[in-house]
DNA sequence: TTAACACCTAGGTGCGACACACAGGTCAAG
DNA sequence: CTTGACCTGTGTGTCGCACCTAGGTGTTAA
């Protein structure tokens, strides 16, 4: 039986990392009944090295949680993980795709205020730099 | 003076972020002394817009509210806008490296899981497929 | 008059994945 | 016995809202 501080260690995550999935309930840890210290045992590392491999594939906790669920009852997680890994795919594009956009304005505007000067407030404007780009 | 459903409609944003940003202190209305509903200026409706404006420039309100105040007190802002967005700017090629690799790390995941059959739970794995993935 | 109805309000909570803070417990060394 | 390093569980903060609840407002129709 590992404390927390333990099973950190061995699965080389924070003992917060681990705290938090006790609370959200991907870890299920009996109890010292002396202190109420969590117990895990040595298959708790396995789950939480698992956990970190999901992930880092994209995986939500609240994903890993439904794959752990299907396993836990003798169903293949197979299926949903590809189709949630499809989905993931989708959003990640989208959101790169946005967050290109974000840089190009970003670095537009930068660029275009290198040939503007710092404006003093004049009670009709807060700052002239942001107001001066053009909506999106 | 403006309710919160009317500054909403006039600014073009929700009403739920308008109540937000008064939670936050970024706007600060009266109260009707009656009811005790939020009551903006004419103003304030510029004030949003700002808000909205520099939120599509990736400046967090928190960063926002800093720049409204630095304007308020009669200091220009200008010199803190340009640092603040240097950093996003920083900040967002690393978070697209990031979200570039992990698009990788799922699409050849993806590709790999097409030549592996669904797995049943026997014990030793929760899911082979994400198993089996290469560490990063 | 009053009842129905659409629309509005304030404030509380939830989301994601932890990090941090806090008050206190544990254990070995001196 | 005390000091100190290290550990514990639980509570709270992060970010930008969206959603919920319980109730108020205002116009209309019976
Ligand atoms: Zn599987
Ligand atoms: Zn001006
Ligand atoms: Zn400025
Ligand atoms: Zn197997």
């Amino acid at each position: 039986m590992l404390t927390v501080s333990e099973i950190s260690k061995s699965a080389n995550v924070t003992a917060d990392s681990v705290r938090h999935y006790v609370r959200i309930g991907l870890l299920k840890p009996e109890r010292n009944p002396d202190n109420g210290y969590k117990l895990f045992k040595t298959d708790d590392v396995k789950k939480v090295r698992f956990i970190r491999q999901a992930k880092g594939l994209g995986f939500k906790l609240n994903d890993i949680k439904k794959i752990i669920n299907h396993s836990h009852k003798g169903e293949s997680p197979c299926p949903i993980v590809r189709k949630i890994i499809e989905q993931h795919i989708e959003e990640n594009k989208t959101k790169l795709a946005e967050l290109n956009a974000l840089q190009k304005r970003m670095e537009n505007a930068l660029k275009k205020w290198q040939s503007m000067p710092d404006g003093e407030p004049d009670g009709h404007a807060i700052c002239h730099l942001i107001e001066s780009v053009n909506n999106y």
